[in-house]
DNA sequence: ACAGTTTCCCGTAAATGC
DNA sequence: TGCATTTACGGGAAACTG
């Protein structure tokens, strides 16, 4: 009989854990006043309790450690603590979804210093499900716990977030929960953090992260001889993550297909793009993510060996909202140099190593030929990014020239060259 | 003393009307859930009266006409009712501010035949402000009304909301307050349509609509002999206020330094559009705002005369959201079209009639050319839209050309056509 | 099925708190 | 004062509802 009541005091299990419909890919992180949903089971398949248990989910319940730390904010249910009686489900266990939860904070906190706080993203709570079992002379409180949660209150906070529930994840095993984890958090080793960081990638973009990507986020992010990296490495001072999920956000939002086909270098360092690319023919290209902008920035680097000495030049990175109306693929196929006499040149024909352009991104390419036609009485336009040309001018050295002479174009030039013409000739 | 009576009586006023704190230009909109403030004031200057005023906002206060409208939705303050006594304002008067008003629904209205109920930016409603009045054994209940307001629930209801403020306000003459007035509404004399319209464009963009402006919208608006506008066709089937709420916001956002300067023509038909501009130079253009997009666009047209006969094209209006980045100014100046051998040169020379563009708009441009230098290693870009040059080429007439001929500049073909070299001279 | 209307909720800006 | 956090709310989209 004792071993009966055991069992049935385990019974009851979140068998999903709570989740924002609109956060679908980052369970555990709930703001507030959005609505979130939960699914308990009970285990025992016994169909005579169908209907008879009354579930009650209660925040923060019996969190000994919060109410000692009295600086942890202090939240309930919107929905007035909507008890739900369990259904049968398809292959008849009892199972109850609540599908409409959502928090409020109950405010007076009491005050510790800042110091001694800490962030919100890293106060860990716990949602529990609470139960009574009544049968045959037997009461029994039965009762299931969540995965500890981040509460948010605004969007900006998911980041922050997402970052407490990887490292919580990576560090809990099996039923050992430190809601004050982050009161001094351990180290994690680079072997589980890049594991954790492919995973990611995968998630969002379909392809995990290749070796020579994770080297460079190892070399940005471990510091330390042990191959450890710490928390405030991680998401606090330097807070690489904040840049990475800047990236995935990126790669959600506009690159998944450039990602998964593996068009994007992405993780490498300016050096040794530049590196890469001198040793390859004018016109070859790369994508790498911008390192200084931490929201989530893409360049191109082409190498151009015009001069003789090869040349490599990065473009201005292109931001999220730059890419909402015209798409990464598009800006490359449309991007050009104004050399002389307005002549636009594209610079970008081979994804490195040597991938032709229109076979890496053709399919991608909206600006077809067609669509330039006058449609509606209206004369159609690309959007297209252009700058002067950033290479210097090939050899032989110009004589100094008066600027009439400089607005000639090569054409032009070639021709006085080879003594045809001269440009006084061409004057009059 | 019955005078005295009077008097008091409508000594509370509504000073200032209901306002939504994010549509300041629109009052009596208010969005459920969304903060409004009104401002009541004591006309009677009697001190002794300080803080012994309770005034109590009531919506729909004995409305008869909408309990009989039983379709009409009822609402409620948010807010527990905020009672709020009067106090001293700089000058004497009693005044006070409900600084936190905000509306909810209460649901449940009598379903009426979707045919039989007005839509909801036509309800008519009004806020009432009650206060009893006690001294030397008189008592007397005072109230004041807001003007009516309009309820709705969402952003995209503002502009018929405002349509219907507008033709309220156009027809209502001192008390006579009729909320059910869309029941059976009627008409207004352009006369009085194209106050409210041009008066619309002076609070958005600073500069009136002037006598050709008026003319098209007459044109588009008024096809009854007597002058009249029916409602339904200025707000309802047509709807023409919708193009026209349309373009205020899109100069409200993006162009009001463009329509202050009188830059923009704006309202002109296509047609006429071409008659001014074949009569002037090669490179004259115009502004237009798009007839059929309905959100607010503008295109730019321009005449070249390249051909001998004027040709006169049209870009593709540009939207709100394109112009979110780059500003029209800067498309103006970066426009280019493309002719042979990726040659470019922008049609755009002078605003109609003949201000050259850099007068008119040369200290919008953002894109100089110092921007253009290398910064943090970066290459800079310009944005710049671009088409294939659509009016076809001058004579002579082409003989049948090669592909690569096709290819050859302006340039090249001036020399072959000089008879200094044939383009077979040039290919070897 | 559908159109009018409301709700939901992100993302940004402003307000608040400490 | 500055920073961390919350609130406000436009705008787009989904959900509702007759």
């Amino acid at each position: 009989l004792s071993l009966f009541t055991q069992l049935l005091a385990n019974a009851l299990v979140v068998e999903k854990q709570p989740i924002m419909s609109s956060l679908p890919q980052r369970p555990l992180i709930l703001k507030t006043g959005v609505r979130f949903s939960v699914r308990v089971r009970f285990l025992a398949n016994l169909p005579e309790f169908k209907c008879l248990l009354k579930v009650k989910p209660v925040f923060d319940k019996d969190v000994e450690e919060i109410k000692t730390v009295k600086w942890f904010r202090h939240f309930d249910f919107n929905s007035d603590e909507c008890k739900v009686l369990d259904v049968d489900s398809p292959n008849g266990d009892l199972v109850t979804e609540f599908g409409h939860m959502s928090l409020k904070e109950i405010k007076g906190r009491a005050k510790g210093s800042i110091e001694s706080r800490l962030a919100v993203t890293e106060e860990l709570h716990i949602i529990k499900f609470v139960t009574e079992f009544r049968h045959v002379g037997l009461e029994l409180n039965i009762e299931a716990s969540t995965l500890p949660v981040v509460v948010i209150s605004a969007t900006t906070q998911v980041s922050s977030a997402w970052a407490s529930i990887m490292w919580n994840n990576m560090l809990s095993t099996g039923d050992s929960r430190n809601l004050q984890l982050f009161v001094d958090p351990p180290p994690l080793t680079w072997e589980q953090l890049s594991q954790v960081l492919s995973w990611q990638f995968l998630c969002t973009g379909m392809r995990e992260l290749d070796e020579n990507q994770l080297s460079v986020l190892r070399n940005k992010i471990v510091d330390d001889p042990d191959d450890l990296v710490h928390w405030s490495k991680f998401s606090k001072n330097e807070n690489a993550w904040l840049w990475i999920d800047g990236i995935l956000d990126l790669i959600r939002k506009h690159l998944v297909d450039l990602w998964r086909d593996g068009s994007i270098m992405g993780f490498i360092s300016r050096e040794r793009t530049a590196e890469l690319l001198k040793e390859k023919r004018t016109g070859t290209f790369l994508l790498r993510f911008s390192e200084s902008k931490t929201n989530g920035a893409i360049s191109f680097s082409w190498v151009d060996n015009a001069n003789g000495a090869p040349f490599v030049h990065s473009i201005d990175p292109y931001t999220k909202d730059e890419l909402e109306k015209t798409s990464l693929p598009d800006y490359i196929n449309t991007y050009s140099l104004r050399g002389r006499k307005s002549r636009h040149t594209n610079p970008l024909l081979y994804l490195y190593p040597d991938i032709p352009k229109d076979t890496a991104f053709g399919h991608y390419f909206t600006n077809t030929a067609e669509k330039m036609l006058a449609v509606d009485g209206y004369v159609h336009r690309k959007r297209g990014d252009f700058s002067d040309n950033p290479t210097p001018p090939p050899s032989p050295p110009r004589e100094p020239n008066t600027d009439m002479e400089m607005e000639m174009d090569f054409e032009t030039k070639t021709l006085e060259w080879n003594g045809c013409l001269t440009c006084r000739d061409l004057k009059n």
